[in-house]
DNA sequence: GCACAATTTAAACGAACGTTTGATTTAATG
DNA sequence: CATTAAATCAAACGTTCGTTTAAATTGTGC
């Protein structure tokens, strides 16, 4: 027999299936079979599928994101305290930093992931919604600091902008997620090190491009 | 009774419902309902579902292609007839400019955008095989030439960024298809120049950016 | 050890899925 | 008009889905 804890069994495997499957073509008997446990379990400890969903985004999400706001936090202070503005570069490493460095705190954390960027790509609306409940008005606050770095920047071209480095950012961790399979296989995946630099680099370089 | 052209009708709503719900989550019983045909229409003009999500890539990728090729060649000549080395930006246009420009095309294009926004995030990976499919060698093409156009990048730095820009350019896409909505609602949607141009411009930038 | 709640289990539920079938209607051809 | 092929149709196929049920098992407090 397995480990005792059935609801985390549920959440591990949940994570994987959804990341790599997507919601919608996992089927709880694909969960419930792979974490070894009755079918019903799902059912009786969250409630309903999507609750599941719900709970797998909690779990993550809630430390990671206490996290990105302490990071936030400092660079703040640390840039009122050098008398200077924000730059967008530090901003983004806040946000994108202790993303991808889940990958580092177990096999399991690259299946959320690229949960996570796919949920940013939003192809599945319901995973989508899930995901920015629980991300709450942190994007208002990056939306904040970044025009406080780009102050010349006009409102609407920040926000844009923006979006362009989430997208970036996305396609970066569904790829450091192991959900997009090499091309032709010619390009060895970098070091988790290289590819915060490589998207932060990319994202800062994009926004503080000149006004057209 | 409406228009004849069973197979035209089909693949209008299949497109449109494989852009908007996902390919998993359009029941063929929802594309035959909204198209006004029989069920059995799709398994009779196309085969399977699968052969439909083909068809609905073949249609408009098939002309979509040949105009980029035509581009990327046309910004090469004028390179070379000039005596200079490519530019990152115009490549990029080359390859961006007319998918967007779609969106001009008529109603149900912006569907597509959407779709291809959603291929290339690779969220359903049959979708993505799908579209990679009918895009043949165009992104070895395309290596190459921003390869040239960046001759002091290394080939790998140069790998990631390309990637970061279909990133940014997937997310724009998937804007522009009218498949995120905006949060809180307080930006309009550009116009469809805006929207190149911004997308252009940032993922040029980002592409330029000094090495590290 | 007993009563009671929490959990697990096997089985079934109705609904929806992609696909197939065979009859029927429509269109085209000589 | 008769014949034949193409297209449409209603109906059913077997499968899988998320969810529910009620009995069986396990764990807990007295």
């Amino acid at each position: 027999m397995s480990q005792p804890d059935t609801k985390e069994r549920i959440l591990d495997v949940a994570e994987e299936l959804f990341a790599r499957q997507g919601f919608h073509a996992t089927s709880l008997r694909a969960i419930t079979g792979a974490a070894e446990v009755n079918l019903a379990a799902v059912n009786y400890h969250f409630g309903s599928k999507e609750a599941l969903l719900d709970a797998v985004f909690e779990r993550r999400l809630t430390p990671l994101n206490r996290e990105r706001q302490a990071r936030l936090d400092a660079v703040q202070a640390v840039a009122a305290t050098e008398g200077r503005p924000l730059r967008a570069e530090e901003v983004l490493r806040a946000l994108i930093e202790p993303t991808l460095r889940l990958y580092e705190s177990g096999p399991g954390a690259s299946s959320f992931i690229l949960l996570v960027g796919r949920a940013l790509s939003g192809s599945d609306e319901l995973v989508r919604q899930t995901f920015l409940q629980h991300m709450g008005a942190l994007f208002a606050l990056l939306l904040d600091l970044l025009g406080q770095a780009l102050p010349q920047l006009p409102r609407n071209q920040l926000f844009w902008r923006l979006q362009f480095a989430l997208g970036a950012t996305g396609h970066a961790l569904r790829w450091a997620g192991g959900g997009l399979e090499l091309p032709g296989g010619f390009t060895q995946p970098p070091s988790v090190e290289e590819l915060i630099d490589m998207v932060v680099g990319f994202s800062a370089a994009g926004m503080e491009a000149p006004c057209p």
